[in-house]
DNA sequence: TAACCTACCAAACACTTGTTAGGGAAGCTT
DNA sequence: AAGCTTCCCTAACAAGTGTTTGGTAGGTTA
């Protein structure tokens, strides 16, 4: 990281069409996604956008505000639809159940998004910047974690566990779906879902009936 | 990466002691597993050292080779425990119980190794370098899918699931561990690979007795 | 004492990195 | 026609990158 500039904190391309911007984020997306934030130069991304380097610099002030431009919104999404679920004053079992259903739609929407958070979010969340990678994975704590212990309380999951074990067993199983995921699969969102919620919630021994 | 030579394959330093270099590799491994490989610079390794950046090529001859040697060591010594495990011909169900437990081992005794295996192994088997990588994943999911399938047959597994979907989320609850887990916490690998396998065999949601 | 070996340092190298400054072609507005 | 706006290119910059070369302090061996 060159040229440290003294925070002159310059306006961003206040000209530039935010439908272009949407297409270089979604290429930018993918190529962060298929090779990792920091292995991947600003000439690999213009290369995928078929332009070159500088130019990207006509619609964004930094690299760093690519990677904050496509976490933030894929972010602001998410919680869109977490907050749904979660107001609807669900049953914790059928919470749980929307929950997941709700990430395997969002995986495979943001898939790339998903999978950059999956691998730079613990060195991002360091940053003064992406702080707000904390704060969503505190609320997303609070959330599952919440939502698991009322449904131990309500005698729907078991007790014998340790709970924050738990949570992130269930927390993961779900994410990392996100590094092999790929839309068009055999599988539709709602059926990897239903699927996955059937290994969480019941095992895969075969119980004697 | 600078220097381009003409592939004259300079001899590795052999005068170098083995112990050192483990100590290195160790120091190395920390700072990939935290940083990411290609965020991680050979000055940062040689900081975590107490040394200066060159030195370090007086015990290995490029930053590659020590990726390299961290993660054939690891690969070494996992396959080192499951072939044992896969040599003992036992049932289909009490082979996963073996797997898992022995993974839970590794990720305690490897830990950075893990997780720089989670993060770079995607794009690093692309290298023909790594091309190892490739070949451990095949055999991995050829003795996890093996013996799942062996399950079904055999009326332990669920016959309902689609059996690739099962493989993945099986492996992955196991490996993701690695992000979070820290030896010396308050549960052993072994009581981490007990719970884990209660979740994934019985499922977590309380079963009307 | 002399020669040698081990493990490091000091300083540079060639190249890559993110970023910037100035320019210009096309299209729209006046 | 003139001016303006949008979007990209050309060409460079300064800092950071992995790596090499030559040297050297301290221990071991002869």
């Amino acid at each position: 990281m060159p040229t440290n500039k003294p925070t002159v904190k310059k306006k961003p391309q206040v000209t530039a069409s935010p439908e272009r911007r949407r297409e270089l984020l979604d290429t930018a997306a993918e190529v962060f996604a298929a090779q990792g934030y920091n292995a991947t130069t600003v000439r690999k991304i213009a290369d995928a956008a078929g332009m070159l380097a500088g130019s990207l610099y006509y619609h964004f002030d930094s690299k760093e505000s690519m990677l904050d431009e496509i976490l933030s919104a894929f972010l602001t999404e998410l919680w869109d639809g977490y907050d749904t679920v979660l107001a609807a004053g669900l049953g914790p079992r059928e919470t749980i159940e929307a929950l997941v259903t709700e990430s395997f739609r969002e995986i495979d929407r943001h898939r790339a998004a998903v999978a950059i958070y999956q691998k730079e979010s613990r060195t991002l969340s360091a940053q003064p910047r992406f702080h707000y990678l904390s704060d969503s994975q505190q609320k997303f704590e609070k959330a599952w974690l919440g939502t698991l212990e009322r449904g131990v309380e309500a005698k729907v999951f078991r007790s014998d566990l340790d709970i924050r074990l738990t949570y992130r067993f269930v927390r993961d199983t779900v994410w990392v779906a996100a590094s092999w995921y790929r839309p068009g699969g055999q599988h539709s969102p709602e059926e990897i879902a239903r699927q996955y919620l059937s290994m969480v919630l019941d095992g895969i021994a075969l119980r004697p009936t």
